[in-house]
DNA sequence: CGCGGTCTTGAGGTTCCTCAAACCTGGTGG
DNA sequence: CCACCAGGTTTGAGGAACCTCAAGACCGCG
């Protein structure tokens, strides 16, 4: 199951390029690294697992298609999805000198995967043509991959920052509103909704681990849902149909207002 | 309230200095940077407001004393504490272009507060007299403050991970044995752990906030705790009377194991 | 001594969970 | 073509965990 009838929406390499270059511009160069390194993605199956949990050194990689997640597993079988990943994101960039629980990452649906060591060095350094422009005083990384790659890491620690308050301080409604409000902003960056409709390709029991729920009771979250004329869901698609009113329900401050 | 009476633990500046160097060797002239930075800390109130939420770029400051934390607001009052910061840990480091947002950081005690701005391009860049050593294929930052500081960014994701497990698959008494056992963790890593006993200078408002839950049903898992020997609380501060037991219970991997 | 902040306790309600079964759908093999 | 199966969704019923409201107890401090 690609996910996505491929004469669509744009393909899966694009989405990598389209992240970055959201967040920096990137130097011909640097796109060109990027092609490269999004040229022949490795098709890989639902449930496998990408990066094992305490894994020091994991292998960068990129994912062009399908979804995937960081999970961290319970000696008593409780899954807890930390973060769900999306086409264009990266996998791995972390580096430990030691193994520490981050968590496992593992495919959600059949997948395309990409190597992209070249991009480890990048994003530790600020490497990359456009110099380093250190000294500054500003510390702020100018243009170019690194620039992108920085920006891209501080976004994923704010998906985690979002994950901790819904988990936290959140109804069951409330959090599916503002994980739905969170995957539209995300995917839509990828240039993956429109009219506000995505692919949506998990399963209750994989909502359900996302948001710290039983299987029933996510169940019933999304019937309440559908039946406020909130969302609507057909086969592997869903449609937001009140984009204000879920904002005002989660609460939910994306990239825009503060 | 100072938190500690001066002539024990640690001094605050020296905490910092015992993070970092924890992570990678520093050189002499890094050691007296951070020294000189932490000279002259300046003491804030409880309560205090250290970063806006949305500030695009904040000032880098270090806590060398008291506890402050990460947190977020809701539009109803609820509030979240995403993360909790202890005496040696870093403020503001992180560099955004945009408002986003990652909630605020304030005191939760009096504390002592260093600017820290000459970090900033550190971490961004791996400056730092060693030299930077990319391009050797394993992007692992070798030695030096540069090194350190992107170790410590690492380890604050990871305490991000813990908060996520613990706020969507635990149960009130989970989450407090396991929190407490980070909490025991990173303290010993600044040497304010002595016999399993240390300072714990926050409410139990505060607690309630940074593991979600209600004020009275923290209170009752306190006391559950207590009765069942696994803790021992005394005016300010807290003893782990069954550390073996604890990590049972959180089910909890530290750095160490895995 | 009184006062504000914190901790503690009780009672009743809500949210969410578990267990169990039925149902629906797409795919597979006879 | 249909019976069957596996995986996913839906429903019901009862229970556990946690919440809210409200009041009382404790404690350091002015």
């Amino acid at each position: 199951m690609p996910a996505e009838p491929i004469a669509r929406s744009p393909s899966g390499p694009d989405a990598v390029l389209r992240r970055l270059s959201g967040y920096a511009p990137l130097a011909p160069d640097e796109e060109a690294l990027l092609r490269r390194i999004t040229a022949r993605p490795v098709p890989v199956p639902a449930r496998t697992e990408l990066v094992r949990d305490g894994e020091a050194m994991p292998r960068p990689q990129v994912l062009v298609e399908g979804w995937a997640c960081r999970q961290r597993l319970l000696a008593d079988g409780r899954r807890q999805i930390v973060v769900v990943l999306l086409p264009g994101d990266l996998i791995g960039l972390g580096q430990r000198r030691r193994p520490l629980p981050f968590g496992s990452v593992a495919t959600l649906t059949s997948a395309q995967v990409c190597e992209a060591g070249p991009l480890r060095d990048c994003a530790a350094w600020g490497d990359g043509p456009p110099g380093r422009e250190a000294g500054d005083g500003t510390g702020q990384p100018g243009t170019g991959l690194a620039a992108a790659l920085w920006q891209a890491r501080e976004t994923e620690e704010l998906w985690l920052v979002n994950q901790v308050v819904r988990l936290g301080r959140q109804t069951a409604y409330e959090r599916v509103a503002h994980f739905l409000l969170e995957l539209r902003e995300r995917l839509a960056a990828v240039g993956r909704v429109q009219d506000e409709r995505f692919s949506f390709p998990i399963t209750q029991e994989v909502l359900a681990d996302a948001l710290g729920l039983s299987v029933v009771h996510m169940n019933r979250t999304m019937q309440q849902l559908r039946r406020d004329g909130l969302i609507e869901q057909r086969a592997t698609a869903i449609t937001l149909r009140d984009v204000p009113a879920l904002i005002s329900i989660a609460d939910y401050a994306g990239a825009r207002r503060l």
